[in-house]
DNA sequence: AAGGGACGCAACCGCGTACCC
DNA sequence: AGGGTACGCGGTTGCGTCCCT
């Protein structure tokens, strides 16, 4: 069958997004409930955009539930378990992880991860060792989590100084962690649990996944909570005066309901702070 | 101080698929 | 059942920022 372009190309805003934008999109979505379909959005909220970018505009960056900043150690050891069971299926690996998403989580692997598997020896598709490259690790290379699980720990010192001008650099999130409270603790923590199983149907991360697999996705925005949201005059919601989504956030006692879908109110007020000056200078 | 390279993030592209008629 | 539409997803690219020389 045909597939027609996502949108008409000519007369559509391309690029980066404007505060204006982005206001007239957290408006639009907030004061409808979401109760739209994407195609219909840019007009409706008055932006020269095609569908699909304000669908990505909001669930990358506007959706409120957002964590910000780099990944902690935790939160990365857990994409690099999950990757070795489920691939480059970021989708999946993001619904893991509260308030990421899977692009941020595919931007870190790329430039963060990827890097640091390499350096170890360890190849970041297949998580197993590098052809001609002696293994740094003793341990036995039976499954490829029990190399994941040991990487960012080992790859943290070894890139002790590539971190820090990282931190230096961005400057955000060197508070966060601690902060994941749903997730299990045996992959990320317990690095050992998976090593020498071969049937991941035995791994306890495996057995989560599949436990959660009914559960509504961590991180996608349940219409609920929109629904909370909805109101009929958007000034309620302090969007016209509001300068940023954080901004917004904050005005809005719906922020309470975020416990109900994973996101722990103080974590996201933590992260609200830490936006980086060069974010909120865009918005 | 300036130029070039590296890095990181946001956004785009195009395919797969679910859903509706 | 098949066509059309909309959305989700993963891969890729563009560009701004930072760092090193």
């Amino acid at each position: 069958m045909g597939r027609q372009p996502c949108c008409d190309k000519l007369g559509v805003k391309r690029g980066p997004w404007t505060a204006e934008e982005d206001r007239k999109l957290m408006a639009f979505i907030l004061g409808n409930g979401g109760r739209c379909c994407w195609r219909a959005v840019p007009k409706m909220a008055g932006l020269l955009r095609c569908g699909k970018s304000c669908r990505l505009r909001w669930t990358n960056y506007l959706r409120p539930d957002l964590k910000r900043g780099l990944l902690t150690d935790d939160e990365e050891r857990l994409v690099v378990d999950l990757h070795a069971k489920l691939g480059n299926r970021w989708s999946k690996i993001a619904a893991k992880l509260p308030g990421r998403t899977d692009n941020e989580i595919k931007n870190h692997w790329n430039t963060h991860i990827k890097k640091k598997l390499i350096k170890m020896g360890i190849d970041p598709v297949t998580h197993e060792p590098l052809d001609g490259r002696k293994q740094p690790q003793q341990e036995s290379p039976t499954t490829t989590s029990a190399h994941s699980s040991t990487v960012t720990a080992e790859s943290k010192s070894m890139d002790d100084q590539q971190e820090n001008k990282h931190v230096n650099d961005t400057d955000k999130d060197v508070t966060s962690s601690g902060e994941e409270s749903s997730m299990p603790q045996s992959s990320s923590v317990n690095t050992t649990t998976s090593v020498g199983i071969t049937n991941h149907d035995q791994d306890p991360l495996v057995k989560w996944l599949m436990e959660e697999e009914e559960d509504m996705p961590i991180g996608v925005v349940d219409e609920s909570w929109l629904d909370l949201t909805a109101s009929d005059n958007i000034d309620d919601l302090n969007i016209i005066t509001a300068t940023t989504p954080w901004d917004i956030v904050g005005a809005t006692d719906w922020l309470l309901d975020y416990q109900d879908f994973g996101v722990e109110e103080s974590s996201l007020l933590v992260d609200v702070s830490m936006v980086d000056n060069s974010s909120r200078s865009n918005l």
